[in-house]
DNA sequence: AGATTATAGTTAGCCGACTAACTACTTGTC
DNA sequence: GACAAGTAGTTAGTCGGCTAACTATAATCT
C-alpha cells in the first residue's frame, strides 16, 4: 500500500496548490498521513509475525478457524472472511497444511467441499503468537488514552463509511 | 496490507480473551480498525488511480519529479523517496518511459547514473489526475471538522511514533 | 597510480496477491 | 430424471513487490 516514504510537507503542497487550486492543503496531509500510519503498522505487524513464521494471510486463516466452534471451515467460507480470492487461500491453505498447521478433510455430504480444521499444533502456534501480539498491541494503543481510543476509532469509521466518494 | 473483512465482534473478542487474558479488547478493536481503514482507503485511491492506468507506484515517480525544480531525478533517488527498492524502480521508469510520462537521459558527470526526467506527456498526465485527486480528498476529508483533521493526524503520529514497541 | 571499497542501475528468480479458465459436484427446472 | 445453471476448489498465467547477485563506474586509501 502506500509506499512514498517522502510526505510533502507544505512548502511542496504550496507549490502544487498553485498548479492545482483544487488542493485542501490540511486534507491531503491528513489523508497521507492515515495512509502512511496505516502501512507502517502494517509492516511492523508482518515483521511480527514473521518471527513465527508466519504472514498475515496464513495468521488470519488460523484465527477464523479458532473462532468456529468445531476449529473447522471451508476454504471459501475463509476466503471470504479473510478477504481474499479463493484461489488465494487455495495457497495458504497448501502452506498451512504442509506445515502440519491445519488439514483437509473431504466432506461427505458435499463433495465439492473440504472441511478445513485446526490442528493441536495450530492451536500450539496461536498459543505461542496470540499473547505476545496482545501484549505488542496494547502496547502500542496505550499511547492513546482509552477516550482517545474512541475518538481515533469513531473518525475512522466516519471516513470509512465515507470512502465511495472516491469512487 | 489489512484484508481481514470479518473483524471480530466483541463476543469473539471475548471468548479469544478467556483463553488469552492479555487482550486489550478495545485496544485491539482500535488497532484493527486502523489497519483496515487504511487499507480500504488505499485500495480507494488504487481504484482511482486505473481509471487513469495508473498504480500507485508510478503515480508517486510522476508526483516526485514534479516537485523537482528541473522535473529530474535519478533512479536511487526515486526510490528511497517512493520507499521501493532500486530493483522496483527500475521497473516503475522502464514502464513510464514505455508510456512515454519520462524519460532516461545520460548522467556526463556521473556515467553510472540517469537522469529522470518528467516529459510533457508527463506533467499533462498528472494535470488530467490531479486536479480530479484533490476534489476527491477534499470530499473525503470534508467528513471530519479541520479541528477533527488535526487531532486525527496527532493520535496517529503518536501512534507512529510508538510503533517500535511492535518490534 | 593501482588496488580496494562503495555506489548506481539492471537482471534473475522468488513470493503472495490477482483473474480466468477448468474439473467436479450439486441444485433447480422442465 | 435429464439437463442447465450454479458453486467449490484448483491450476495456469500475470503483476508488482522483494532480495541477491552482477556490471559498470566512481571514490578512497596506501
Amino acid at each position: 500500500m502506500l509506499k512514498l516514504k517522502d510526505l510533502p510537507d507544505s512548502k511542496i503542497l504550496t507549490k502544487f496548490a498553485e498548479r492545482y487550486p483544487e488542493a485542501n492543503i490540511d486534507g491531503v496531509m491528513h489523508f497521507l498521513t492515515l495512509l502512511r500510519v496505516g502501512s507502517d503498522l502494517s509492516d511492523v505487524l508482518d515483521n511480527f509475525l514473521g518471527q513465527y513464521g508466519l504472514l498475515q494471510g496464513r495468521w488470519w486463516v488460523l484465527i477464523l478457524l479458532m473462532r468456529e466452534q468445531d476449529l473447522t471451515s471451508t476454504p471459501s467460507s475463509l476466503a471470504e472472511k479473510a478477504g481474499v480470492s479463493r484461489a488465494t487461500m487455495t495457497g495458504l491453505i497448501d502452506g498451512l497444511d504442509k506445515e502440519g498447521l491445519v488439514i483437509r478433510v473431504t466432506n461427505v455430504e458435499d463433495r465439492r467441499k473440504f472441511h478445513i480444521k485446526l490442528t493441536a499444533l495450530g492451536q500450539s502456534k496461536l498459543d505461542e503468537v496470540m499473547p505476545e501480539y496482545y501484549r505488542r498491541v496494547d502496547r502500542l494503543m496505550s499511547i492513546l488514552s482509552p477516550e482517545e481510543g474512541d475518538v481515533l476509532t469513531s473518525m475512522l469509521i466516519k471516513l470509512q463509511n465515507n470512502r465511495d466518494v472516491f469512487k
